[in-house]
DNA sequence: TGTACATCAGTGAACGCGCGTTCACTGATGTAC
DNA sequence: TGTACATCAGTGAACGCGCGTTCACTGATGTAC
């Protein structure tokens, strides 16, 4: 009665867990066998499916972890106004500790992404929520007087590409094209002022240049 | 001694491309069998391979007819100082017609480079290529004295990532998250002032903001 | 110009590899009495 | 507390499906004389 068993199997399905999240991490959400899971988790392969459908499941719960933690942490009272530097700087930092902390997961639903419908729509639901808040931000700055380049909602999803994009090329593929390291520190003022700028930037024309 | 034989095989090997394209604008390149490719080209399975050895070598063969278009097209005199919204629209424009109409070889080299090494290396070094131009682009504006976010490399980098995702959003996933249409027109506008402003917004806080 | 043979593009059924998934088995844990 | 049986987590060899790839065959085209 003293539930080994319980304490086991839930022992081998974090096991499995963490061995995903490291196999996914270096080869990839698609080129990841079953059995490359299993093995580097120490366990036989039939053992898998004791604790998940398939990958997609794993992935599933990989991911249902991430947002509980997301959920936990993220909401409190944090500056909103997209025109103040602060503000702006605040979401880029965390967006960016994010994204470096969760890099399996956001390497593996970019994947799964592409070849399954279901966690493409997953993917949709999850960058349109990021939309919606940052759009809701940007609002504040167009409303203490800031002209923007373009329609909020349009604004955001262009600048969450932007940081989406600009983490994937420095976080995972680690910004091998280009030779240069990026401190995190230089990562997260460059989004900053970029996205600070694409917001808040000069109202029209800089034709000609100054100086 | 007609080569009707030879002629035959172009346009079945031309049958293929074009039938691929379509294909993997439809179902993606990983989504896509060999088998898919032949039926829609309306061909035997087998035929399939007197013309590639596979599915790679088509996607090789489609991104070099893509790069030979582009070297005809691009090169001109284009206006080139970023520090002109002139010059950042002229990018923008080129690169949001190109990337619509080569939608189906953007989706394909974006899912062949997350599982095959060979295709993301050279999807980086596409990538590098271009970002290094428009380094370039965005130095001369420095030196027309505008202050800049960051390193041109890294600003760079950036902004080629907030291009791609931005149009990958719009043109591939149709912007379905969010339920609303995107005229070229709005979507070249709206990516010319965010690049602009990126570019060469405010040189410091704009905290607390106008008004 | 005609005939006989060689070559080639295309065909589609069959083959076989890789890998996901199953399943009979084991040993440990839990339950009943 | 002890014994007999049931259940469960784990094992890994075997199975089988999907799909890439091959190959014997066909009919048309090219070549030789």
């Amino acid at each position: 009665m003293t539930g080994i068993r319980k304490l086991r199997a839930s022992e081998t399905e974090a096991a499995l867990k963490d061995a995903a999240r490291r196999v996914f991490a270096a080869r990839g959400y698609l080129n990841t066998k079953i059995t490359d899971i299993t093995a580097e988790a120490g366990r036989a392969a039939g053992s898998f499916y004791n604790h998940f459908a398939g990958k997609e499941e794993l992935l599933e719960a990989l991911l249902a972890d991430l947002i509980a933690g997301v959920d936990a942490t993220i909401p409190e009272d944090h500056p909103r106004n997209f025109a103040d530097r602060a503000a702006v700087r605040w979401h880029v930092e965390n967006f960016w500790r994010f994204f470096r902390a969760n890099r399996s997961e956001m390497v593996a639903l970019r994947q799964a992404a592409m070849v399954d419908e279901r966690f493409a729509a997953r993917a949709r639901q999850l960058l349109a929520e990021d939309v919606r808040h940052l759009a809701g931000h940007i609002e504040l700055a167009r409303d203490s007087g800031v002209v923007l380049p373009g329609d909020p909602l349009v604004v955001a999803s262009a600048l969450s590409g932007l940081m989406w994009e600009f983490a994937y090329t420095w976080l995972v593929s680690g910004g091998a094209e280009l030779g240069r390291e990026l401190s995190d520190d230089e990562a997260v003022e460059t989004l900053t002022s970029l996205v600070l700028h694409g917001i808040a930037g000069p109202a029209d024309d800089v034709a000609g240049g100054p100086a």
